[in-house]
DNA sequence: TGTACATCAGTGAACGCGCGTTCACTGATGTAC
DNA sequence: TGTACATCAGTGAACGCGCGTTCACTGATGTAC
């Protein structure tokens, strides 16, 4: 039953992969490891070949989707007809798509109030992943001082998160997307176009 | 054994309240039924004399809480010194105070990522909740159109959530009330000071 | 107003279930000579 | 290069535990006459 190195190492990876999506779309202390060891393909016996707890897995799939979110962000902005490139990124995290789909989406707005209950090594995490992201955001902001491009970046990245996730838990799909339509346009406001 | 009708409407009132409370600095899905029931002074076994699922307690927990915050943003807003209403409203939900206690504070920040998988009529109480709340914000916003008013309220309540979201989870301090600070000068800039 | 009986709020033990974690086992992979 | 042995990734059963829920029971409250 051994398996080489090599697949041994992608099968962690396997595992990380699997828990980011599960844990965005169902919760953290709502996903149990057998459920997450079969969306892997493994059984459940295996996962202490890999983790040492299942808050250590916690720790790592964060990373792994902060990661995911700031390959995003930093692909994403180039300009695109008549928006600038903050208002691209703003549209893109507040698509229907993102709302509709937690699971490949931002890990602060689908884990946000379990995070502030995580153990503190994942919060930790969190904790760096995000001033990543407030980086990459805060580039998007020219033509102010640095400090006060991170400032906006962080007021930017609070709207953000606040506001998928009310279009996500409200019940009106017309009250959604109204959410998601002002927090852009006030993100979009925030920075004029380059025109 | 028996207690008489408005002892017993107490203790409904007295469980319900106490879940609002654990369910805010614990977390829904953390939170058991027992650890529940002896927060309110109660065996456990008594809870289904008052509700018929964990379900049912959570909507009515949720609603109880939303309407805590209803009040305060009801009653918080008269303006004090330089500060217009809408500044001194966000200083007081984005204080240290509020991050530092969620039992007392808002639901949406406390329970956002929980409450998008909560069950369909806790969802629709939030829903409603959730409009009372931005009707009480648009009211700050004067010499506007209500719908515009209603605009703005959404977003600065996005605002509000996300910015008291991640300043729960950081684990720096520093960068915590940095968040705080700027969201609520983003916010206060949204609505000139009455001077 | 007093008595007899029904009601039901609250207790505490028990239910099945799924959780995170452990463990004996398997057999292909890696290592030593 | 070939053989013998150690390693260890993955399996599947089992562990204790706490969960939401049920239930028989208690005894004060409410109701009927």
């Amino acid at each position: 039953m051994r398996k080489s190195r090599e697949e041994a190492a992608r099968t962690r990876e396997r595992i990380i992969e699997a828990a980011a999506d599960e844990f965005r779309r169902n919760g953290i202390e709502t996903t149990g490891l057998a459920e997450l060891m079969a969306a892997a393909g493994l059984t459940h016996g295996g996962f202490y070949k890999h983790f040492t707890s299942k808050d250590q897995l916690v720790a790592e799939a964060c990373e792994y989707a902060i990661n995911s979110l700031a390959k995003w962000f930093d692909a994403t902005p180039s300009p695109e007809g008549k928006r600038g490139a903050l208002q691209t990124l703003a549209a893109g995290y507040l698509s229907a798509g993102h709302r509709d789909n937690p699971s490949g989406g931002c890990p602060f707005a689908a884990l946000g109030s379990e995070l502030v209950r995580a153990d503190e090594n994942t919060r930790v995490v969190a904790t760096a992943g995000l001033l990543k992201i407030i980086d990459l955001i805060a580039q998007q902001y020219r033509d102010v001082r640095p400090d006060v491009a991170k400032q906006r970046a962080l007021v930017a990245f609070s709207t953000l998160v606040g506001a998928l996730t009310l279009a996500r838990l409200v019940t009106d799909p017309k009250l959604s997307n109204l959410v998601l339509r002002e927090a852009a346009r006030s993100i979009g406001a925030s920075q004029p176009t380059d025109e």
